[in-house]
RNA sequence: GCCCCUGUCGUCUAGCUUGGUCUAGGACAUCGCGUUCUCAGCGCGGGAACCCGGGUUCAAAUCCCGGCGGGGGCACCA
């Protein structure tokens, strides 16, 4: 394989969002490019034009872009090859294998034999040609079939490789043939399983939640996004992958490592269900490796309003270290530290630890109130912080008497990072004012 | 209906080419225990699959045949 010159394309049509099956087959282009030193080519498929959704193409190229899956060539239109595809129509018309059905031209199928070909996925696969009609390459409005048009930009565009969806086996005698009747030498093909939803039924863009563009909005790393859609569908080997070490077994692999480590030949055969409670880990993986500065350019990136416009980066950035390895999704942030922006609300029964009563809980927070109050602004460092109440929840029979109605006071949340973390952010006079309405939250009216 | 692809835990999969080392491995999810003020995390542990039926063989998840299941295609869509 390395003697060849590799080329491979993603030939998208614009006809909605790239959503994670387009994504998967855009990669893998990729990653076989890239592993072999070749060229990944974007081409639009449009000729259609009936079904072109506004701001499609824009969004496939955006979306291949977040991911970093840089073609080399176009994005090339089919629409600006027209006359080559007429042209193309005409030899076929000239040489008697094709003829003319109204406005139309049809390519004469050859009605008997079997066809076969190697799949680089599939191995061979064999197809009787009884099964196959004369079919349309040039349509009555002048614009070629994807039958004509993806091929014939395959063959000028020196594709070696073609990598795409399963759903195209069943047309290859229609492409052998084309490719004989124009003399051509056939590339190489590799047909790629579909990614079914829970219902085991082809991904479609109806579904809703699937364009990628829709993860990214929810707080999906682009990492773990790819990460995940290498992973549906192919699998590295065991000893190809020793070099990765423990990083197997959590399945977490770099773009970088997946162009080493990635093989057509290993794609699975079945269909695959696209399933996003590993997505979901997935996520949070990626999202506890990140620095809380990165992690807080990605969340302005996808748009999620955390703080306030006056926040300043450094204090989110405290935040984002506090709750970063709580959460799966960016889009849990805002929600999750709500406490730092405003005064928490919350049922003064959410105060209560186990079988405390409104006294103990008072008195409770009440010792708080005044070791808080007997501290210096500078005393106020989570490892100052625990130190002190731990020495004096050594009175009590249960930390959780003197903690969970402070943390409780402090954040309006049954869950949250321990109290002394977030009092360092809050600082002297917010913790002491949020335990002081706590207590008089707590005072009989 | 016809044709094609496909079938290992709930999900993603390793193993299948070169049958035995597979009482089938990993990851996610799930359940339990521990750490612990809560959550998360981390550590430990449990349950969970070779679609079915015939062969071949000393031996089959692995090879062969037949069923059945799932998916896709059969457009002047791609």
């Amino acid at each position: 394989m390395s003697n060849i010159h590799v080329r491979t394309r993603f030939a998208p049509s614009p006809t909605g969002f790239l959503h994670v099956g387009g994504l998967r087959t855009a990669l893998y282009n990729y990653l076989f490019a890239r592993q072999n030193g070749g060229q990944f080519i974007l081409r639009v498929e449009d000729t259609d034009r009936t079904r072109i959704v506004e701001g499609a193409e824009e969004n496939i190229i955006e979306t291949l872009r977040i991911f970093g899956l840089d073609f080399d060539e176009g994005p090339v239109r089919q629409s600006e090859h027209l006359e080559r595809y007429k042209e193309c129509a005409k030899e076929l018309l000239a040489k008697g294998v094709a003829y003319e059905d109204g406005d139309a031209v049809r390519f004469k199928m050859l009605k008997d034999g079997i066809t076969s070909f190697t799949d680089i996925i599939h191995g061979e696969i064999r197809i009787e040609n009884k099964t196959q009609e004369d079919f349309v390459i040039l349509k009555s409005d002048g614009f070629p079939t994807y039958n004509l048009a993806h091929l014939v930009d395959d063959h000028d565009m020196a594709i070696t490789h073609v990598i795409r969806g399963d759903e195209f086996i069943s047309s290859m005698p229609k492409y052998i043939a084309l490719h004989k009747a124009f003399s051509w030498e056939l590339p190489q093909y590799a047909h790629l399983p579909l990614i079914l939803d829970k219902n085991r039924a082809k991904l479609s863009k109806r579904e809703g939640e699937m364009a990628v563009k829709d993860f990214l909005d929810d707080g999906y790393l682009k990492e773990a996004i790819l990460n995940f859609a290498a992973l549906l569908g192919w699998h590295p080997a065991p000893e190809q992958s020793s070099v990765l070490g423990k990083l197997l077994e959590k399945e977490i692999f770099s773009k970088e490592e997946l162009i080493k480590e990635f093989k057509l030949e290993r794609v699975q055969k079945a269909g695959a269900i696209f399933d996003t409670a590993k997505l979901d880990w997935m996520n949070g993986e990626y999202i506890r490796k990140k620095s809380p500065r990165e992690l807080l350019e990605r969340i302005m990136e996808a748009g999620l309003p955390l703080g306030s416009p006056a926040s300043k980066p450094e204090y989110l950035e405290k935040i984002i270290a506090l709750e970063q390895f709580r959460l799966k999704k960016l889009s849990e942030f805002p929600e999750k530290t709500n406490y730092f922006f405003k005064e928490p609300e919350y049922n003064t029964a959410l105060l209560k630890w186990k079988n405390m009563s409104d006294a103990e809980i008072k008195k409770s927070l009440e010792i708080s109130k005044n070791i808080l109050e007997s501290l210096g602004a500078q005393d106020f460092t989570k490892e100052n912080l625990e130190k002190i109440f731990l020495d004096k929840a050594e009175d009590l029979k249960d930390r959780g008497e003197l903690l969970w109605p402070l943390r409780v006071a402090l954040t309006g949340k049954k869950a949250s990072p321990s109290p002394f973390e977030i009092m360092e952010i809050l600082g002297k006079d917010k913790s002491i004012a949020r335990v002081a309405s706590a207590l008089n939250m707590l005072k009989p009216h």
